[in-house]
DNA sequence: CTGTTAGCGCCTTCAG
DNA sequence: CTGAAGGCGCTAACAG
């Protein structure tokens, strides 16, 4: 193995000086030329840009941050990761940063963690490690949000409803939550349900306050009633899903819920394990109804009726409001709310 | 609204000299402080530390990184989010890092994509921008790991064998795929298969590669076959468990595969929605087994045989391993290899 | 078109 | 224990 002209570990980075000595030029036309600087003749360049190569070398992301103060990174704040729609939104997200050459800085909560660690997490996004921040349904918006805000980080809000006062200094793009809540409690009434249920998220997440708003608005327009022993709240999980739906199944055969609204398809999945276990069938039994359509909720074996929110189309507006948030910070704030829509499948087809 | 301390949003940030000239000291004196050094009266640096909050003041991550040549970020490059294996690697690897001080930065794979932005993202990971490396399960791993060694960022390879030189260049955590699939086999086996089929990811995965040959040997072992034309190849996704099993479900009733080793969960997925979808019953008239154990196979709608490999505690060690690599360049490189174990679930067992 | 010069904000000797 | 001075690697004027 003789030498070669490529870097070996360990081996002190060279930098752009290395290189314009090895190229007989200045260190600034070296900048120039990685640069794509027009004013860089071709030969120059080249020559440059060959060099370079050969030396393994790579601009020093730091030293020009310091000077240009951008990063060329974005923060992605989500929660839970095992909650099927992060991927979805993260991986949206990922795909449009990386096209426009920004990296992305990851932050996702823990739905069983005590919520110090992510704060911090949070916290330490200011100092300059990234441009911009694309807030995701995670909890605990408001006070980190403001920290952000406060310190000129541009954020971009996805897929959660602010209460707060931040609403008027990001961008917001969310889906019609009220609407959704509405429309799943229409499909339960006309598919005959009398005695509906829900299985709900926290409630300090003004998302899912609203579905849970518009669902009760739907079955109230519907001449249905939802009393409090027919509601169960916990986290966005099918653990809560499971737990509250063995609970409410375990009510007398006349008493028994006969349609379930779960406000996250995450949290339907332990309902429909809940039925499963207790050999109810759904939906003949009970119905269930999810929200999110998530991938897998038209599996045969899920076959989950759902509302769907367009998540692939909001991420990528949010993708979108932030690199033209970065690009031009006095751009007037937007609020982009998307449609959204039923998808009826079997766990609330009646047979008959 | 009247005035605050707190630093208003687009304003100018606060340098470590505006922190200074606010509290009478010196801007060293204001990073000694800062970073807890001992040498600092505690007087002093409680003025310090409280003017730097009340000025909003955050070190600049750049400038400090310019110096020390740390970022206190590490990369985690995985292969794509919408496979679940994933988020549970990165949420728990994630969990390490920001408790040791340790920022994310996601470059996640796209099972859709063409690779080249993949590719140029993950070369972009040198120049300083993190500290390290985790490298799990991403395709075409050789050539781009390769030039991150050249450039002296340490690398750690989570759940994927490597089959180049890479080896004794990087850490590596495993686990023991060969027996994996070894125990595939003979479960299928023992409970009753008698023409075995594989759904398989893509060639170029050692990993894969691995449990194959376990599958492969096991199955000798056990007096049983794999002729080529019950084997089907794909992507790791459930489209292709959803296409390949439809196609071998198609052949006549006698020699239709009456077992299927998925080998991912993931593949399993579309093969259960494959059976659901023409009214085959799982495990009645055929058995489906998967490989990673991941959350959701536990529940009773899908209620999957799988092989476990503790991910989990895989992704921990890897973190360790990082961090301690972090520390010191030098260390001795590792290979640590986990035991996987079956999970024996209702997609198997036999009716008798 | 290219080179020279002056910092970006911080850490780190070295003096006091 | 604290301050002063230099420089990390790069970009961005400003000259030539």
């Amino acid at each position: 193995m003789g030498d070669s002209t490529v870097s070996t570990p360990g081996r002190e980075p060279v930098t752009g000086y290395d290189v314009a000595r090895a190229a007989g030029v200045s260190q600034s036309t070296v900048s120039r030329a990685l640069r794509g600087d027009a004013r860089v003749v071709p030969d120059t360049r080249e020559l440059v840009l060959r060099v370079a190569r050969e030396m393994g070398y790579v601009v020093n992301v730091s030293a020009r941050s310091l000077i240009t103060r951008r990063t060329s990174s974005v923060a992605v704040v989500s929660g839970d990761l095992r909650n099927p729609s992060f991927p979805v939104l993260i991986d949206t997200l990922q795909r449009r940063f990386h096209a426009d050459g920004y990296r992305v800085v990851l932050v996702s909560d823990q739905e069983d963690a005590s919520g110090g660690g992510f704060e911090d997490s949070v916290a330490g996004l200011r100092g300059g490690i990234v441009d911009g921040v694309v807030y995701t349904s995670a909890r605990t918006s408001s006070p980190v949000v403001g920290d952000l805000l406060d310190a000129g980080m541009p954020v971009v809000v996805l897929n959660r409803d602010v209460d707060s006062d931040l609403g008027d200094r990001v961008d917001r793009i969310t889906s019609d939550n009220v609407e959704g809540g509405r429309l799943a409690a229409r499909h339960l009434a006309e598919t005959g349900a009398r005695r509906p249920a829900m299985v709900a998220g926290p409630r300090d997440n003004p998302s899912l306050a609203r579905r849970e708003r518009g669902f009760r608005a739907g079955l109230r327009a519907c001449g249905l009633s939802l009393p409090r022993d027919r509601v169960r709240r916990g986290q966005v999980d099918p653990r809560t899903g499971l737990e509250a739906a063995l609970d409410l199944f375990s009510a007398p055969a006349g008493e028994r819920p006969d349609a379930v609204f779960c406000q996250t398809d995450y949290i339907a999945l332990g309902v429909l394990d809940a039925a499963g276990r207790l050999g109810l069938s759904v939906p003949g039994d009970v119905a269930v109804i999810g929200y999110n359509d998530l991938d897998w909720a038209g599996w045969s074996m899920i076959d989950l009726t759902t509302v769907r929110q367009p998540l692939v189309q909001m991420a990528e507006a949010a993708a979108a409001a932030m690199l033209a948030r970065i690009e031009d910070p006095a751009l007037p704030f937007v609020h982009r709310v998307f449609d959204v829509d039923l998808v009826p499948r079997g766990s609330t087809r009646r047979p008959r």
